[in-house]
DNA sequence: GCCCAGGTATAAA
DNA sequence: TTTATACATGGG
């Protein structure tokens, strides 16, 4: 099977997937598709070019694909309003050029960007695809993302089994308060940023990074952009070549960028400038 | 075996 | 308000 998904500039499959918005997908090192999971959807995906192509999966979910990988916005048009007049952010578009914000289901998101602290990346798959497999249901060869009610099952000491450690407390918190109500998507659609944020900073273990992740990767709510996918591109860009971008630039930049947050930008820099050791 | 991670809660300055 | 630590665990 081979049904094009999409033809078009400006979209990167590879670089979307592992642009670390998302924890559940494969790369096949053979022939270069990447497998995605999303709930209880998978699908098998190669690009050539500027054709994605649905290589496995159902035929009927291919809407559902083009949403999740938000196919249909014009991010030429959204890439030169975020670079322009911004030096840092015009490196970051052209340092990652096809990255699309996924579309995520907002569960998902949240449990996987709670378990993603102080994580990294290779154990956040492994905790996820072990929650997928306790809890999710069983889909054949693999496991669908739980439910908020499938994951009401687990206890503190069910999820520290699992190896989640301290986040274990943050995820019974957000499964109970998921499950209480007032996380539908029609009224989290009705909140603006600053009401969205706070209404998830409720959860114990969410803080702005989790929430401005949630809110990027699965909300849409491009204002909230710059916070995290692109300054990390920034940053990889700045450690990995090219021209270095000193410290001092970019907390100038991001001190412009989030005004009245400037510390909150130190703050996140500073983590970043100890991860990735980057000036002094 | 050691190091450390797409942070947050909490205490201390 | 801002800055420093503890935290659980296992992938690399």
């Amino acid at each position: 099977m081979k049904q094009i998904l999409w033809s078009g500039a400006d979209f990167s499959l590879s670089q979307t997937l592992e642009s670390g918005q998302c924890f559940r997908f494969e790369k096949d090192a053979g022939t270069g598709a990447y497998t995605a999971f999303a709930g209880d959807r998978a699908g098998v995906f190669m690009q050539e070019g500027p054709d994605v192509f649905l290589c496995k999966g159902r035929v009927e979910d291919i809407p559902f694909w083009r949403q999740y990988f938000d196919l249909e916005r014009d991010y030429g048009t959204l890439k030169e309003r975020l670079a322009a007049g911004d030096a840092v952010m015009a490196e970051a578009v052209s340092f990652a050029p096809g990255i699309h914000l996924l579309r995520q289901e907002f569960f998902e998101t949240l449990i996987s960007f709670i378990l993603s602290q102080n994580n990294h990346i290779p154990r956040i798959r492994g905790l996820a695809a072990r929650l997928c497999a306790e809890y999710g249901k069983e889909m054949g060869g693999w496991s669908a993302f739980p439910t908020p009610e499938e994951l009401a099952r687990a206890d503190e000491a069910s999820l520290r089994r699992l190896g989640c450690g301290f986040r274990a407390v943050y995820l019974v918190d957000a499964v109970k308060k998921v499950c209480a109500g007032g996380y539908a998507a029609e009224e989290l659609e009705r909140l603006g940023t600053e009401e969205l944020r706070a209404r998830f900073m409720e959860i114990k273990g969410v803080g702005r990074k989790v929430a401005d992740c949630v809110m990027l990767f699965s909300l849409g709510r491009y204002e909230v952009f710059p916070a995290d996918v692109w300054i990390r591109r920034v940053m990889e860009a700045a450690y990995f070549g090219g021209e270095p971008l000193s410290l001092r630039a970019l907390q100038e930049t991001a001190a412009a960028r989030f005004g009245k947050d400037a510390g909150f930008a130190q703050q996140y820099l500073f983590h970043y400038g100890r991860m990735k050791k980057i000036g002094k």
